[in-house]
DNA sequence: TTGACATATGCAAACAGTTGCATATAATTT
DNA sequence: AAATTATATGCAACTGTTTGCATATGTCAA
């Protein structure tokens, strides 16, 4: 139940809303944790009932209104009790590798262009998470504690697309 | 629907009995894909009730007779046509990087701890992979157009564990 | 001889995630 | 005036995954 958790992570920094969770979780966030609007919505609504959130609807002008979540002391002493369980390295489950383990049975042309175009998604990933990295988190001396943190699930992205670029590259290479 | 053509890629290559495939996705395989014994079971039953996969039931002496799958010409062709189709990266859910994220709310002393042990478990695996290197896949030349495929997924299995060994240590070195 | 381990297969319930649909306001573009 | 985009929320059906249980044979060690 780690969305529930993922959500929680989200929240102990800053109260929002589920549509601003979504975009979240579509950005930076989503680099650790997919999840879409409809997931996030009905986790909101499952964990306020729960009492780890409380929400409160905001009104809007201009805009339809919006309802805010915050975490609870509840809510926070969970996220710290599950952070505290020991976990497994996360469960992989990867299309393009299937597709490649069983690669030899399709033409060159669908494999290599496949690749390339793999190569270009993680690249522009790797520019959007440098960007991110240039404007917010310019030197580590200067960053507090909770900032620290976020860096680092950051830097997870930059050389986890780095290092598929650079696995893309290799691969081109050795089927050309 | 990826499990059944994470299975047909690797039956494609040879038959096998679930137990074996079970094995296998808990293995190297198991690097792109991850699945249980009970999932993998259910899986063929569908595949071969759908004419994708054919089985045979092979008595055995010492030990419970096994279910030889192999894949069927549909099987191999819906394979193909799956592979021709354009897939997105593959979308992450790990448990350890929501953790980092809101590691600011748990002691030091918890998230460096479990850092290590994430570090140790990412180098045993590094290391199996690294032992299949250097027992299967010694010289790129002399290996055949299947061998060439399944040695690229074991590159990325390697660079992956690399990369994670190495921010383990990062992060053991930024947070220190 | 009891217990653990390896081989070998599978069901059923609970839980999580995806996909398609639905609604509503307001600004901007065509 | 109509279409599109951005904001904002959510239900329902389906599909996929996990967890716990169940069964059966044979070997090896305590």
């Amino acid at each position: 139940m780690a969305l529930a958790h993922a959500i929680l992570a989200v929240l102990v920094d800053c109260p929002n809303s589920g549509y601003d969770l979504a975009k979240q979780f579509d950005g930076s966030v989503g680099f650790f944790w997919a999840a879409s609007h409809q997931q996030i919505y009905r986790e909101l609504s499952k964990l306020e009932k729960q009492g780890w959130l409380s929400g409160e609807i905001i009104p809007q002008e201009g805009r339809p209104d919006k309802k805010l979540y915050y975490i609870t002391e509840a809510g926070k002493q969970e996220l710290q009790a599950w952070i505290a369980q020991p976990c497994e390295p996360a469960a992989i489950k990867d299309d393009l590798l299937v597709k490649i383990f069983a690669g030899y049975i399709a033409s060159p042309k669908i494999i290599l262009d496949e690749l390339q175009q793999h190569r270009q998604a993680h690249l522009e990933k790797l520019s959007i998470y440098k960007t991110l990295e240039q404007r917010y988190f310019q030197n580590l001396q200067t960053l507090s504690l909770a900032e620290k943190f976020h860096y680092l699930t950051l830097l997870k992205g930059i050389s986890y697309e780095t290092d598929w670029v650079a696995w893309c590259d290799r691969a081109i290479e050795i089927l050309r």
